[in-house]
DNA sequence: CGATGAAATGAGTGACCGATTACTAACCAC
DNA sequence: GTGGTTAGTAATCGGTCACTCATTTCATCG
């Protein structure tokens, strides 16, 4: 196995670690055993743990996008916005380590290189939300206010959490979605459940 | 002085060296010079690490409850909800500790206690916005989905760093707060600026 | 076959960290 | 002043972790 596939196998390890255990807590030679390698070769594939985890924080928003593109297909306007916000929520559901690895790379913002390269990846995600959907710039806001609102919510009560909070926001999305008020609103729904 | 005192004098220290270095990477020793007792002296007035950091992160979020109660002053309505979403975005750029420990609480969800806490607080936060402003849920729904989106951006975009994806988000909101269709919406703006 | 270079590892090291223990000093009621 | 309580510390221990270095395995190729 090349030294270039055993770096991927590295990455997708090592978001599963430092998703739940964050930077600090993440342990190199958890990361390597998962991988089935010993602990010193990660120090040869990549220079130091940092350099890990920026790698890891990186594929993981590069899968994000990945997520918008795929979701969108050839679909245009609010209704590629729709489908991107079912595959979003859907992703939120299934994919803890996706979500939680996200809210560590915002987390780690106190660290400067970790700052630069989160703040590059939102650039790159909302311009491709720009790109792939057309739609003005209040439109898009809201689409990432409440994505983001969704993150906290499928952190503090992930699926199966009975809370009637949840509850409350969840069905005012879809409300919300119902009475869009833009000239050029549709029956589309937004973010719905 | 007394033990409770010295608790308080703990639980701010912390919040500045979890917001910074999360759970993990903050040290009790840092936290202990900090306040200007000894090391051990923290386990004698907190069980543990991470019930010193539940306690930190609980205060946090009750200081955010504070503020929400005092900017809202004898206020209703969308008038309370624009002065709160205004201190919100002044803590914002004045408060990174506060921020970034907000941030931490969320990204350390993978643990149960945690997740419960941090559970519960978002709840009252929830119903406290509800009885201070009496406004429909979805108006509330938006208003935390903004404040989440603005907790990101302050996150990975500090003050200071020019941005153009932050500058066009922050005139959305503007634009989105100034044509609000709602029966009583009016000229107010929500998370202006 | 033998050489070559890349993949991978075993054995370690120094530094650090959370937690414990055993202790001191000040204070207070009687 | 003595019995009891409370704030606080020095010393340290068991354990862990990121990172290093010398070495070994192994496929490829002349």
């Amino acid at each position: 196995m090349t030294a270039e596939d055993r770096r991927e196998q590295v990455i997708d390890a090592a978001i599963g670690v430092f998703a739940r255990r964050g930077f600090e807590g993440a342990t190199t030679a958890e990361i390597a055993s998962k991988v089935g390698v010993s602990q010193p070769y990660l120090f040869r594939l990549f220079p130091s743990k940092k350099d890990l985890f920026l790698a890891a924080s990186e594929r993981n928003m590069d899968d994000t996008l990945g997520l918008m593109r795929s979701a969108a297909g050839g679909k245009t306007g609010h209704e590629a916005m729709h489908v991107m916000a079912e595959a979003y929520q859907e992703m939120l559901e299934s994919n803890r380590d996706w979500l939680l690895m996200m809210l560590q790379s915002f987390a780690a913002c106190h660290d400067e290189d970790v700052q630069r390269q989160t703040r590059k990846c939102l650039q790159q995600l909302w311009r491709e939300v720009e790109s792939l959907t057309g739609l003005p710039v209040v439109d898009r806001m809201l689409f990432f206010a409440k994505g983001f609102l969704c993150n906290v919510m499928a952190a503090a009560t992930p699926a199966g959490v009975g809370d009637s909070v949840r509850e409350e926001i969840v069905a005012a999305m879809k409300e919300d979605s119902g009475m869009e008020c833009g000239p050029e609103a549709g029956p589309e729904e937004m973010l719905a459940d």
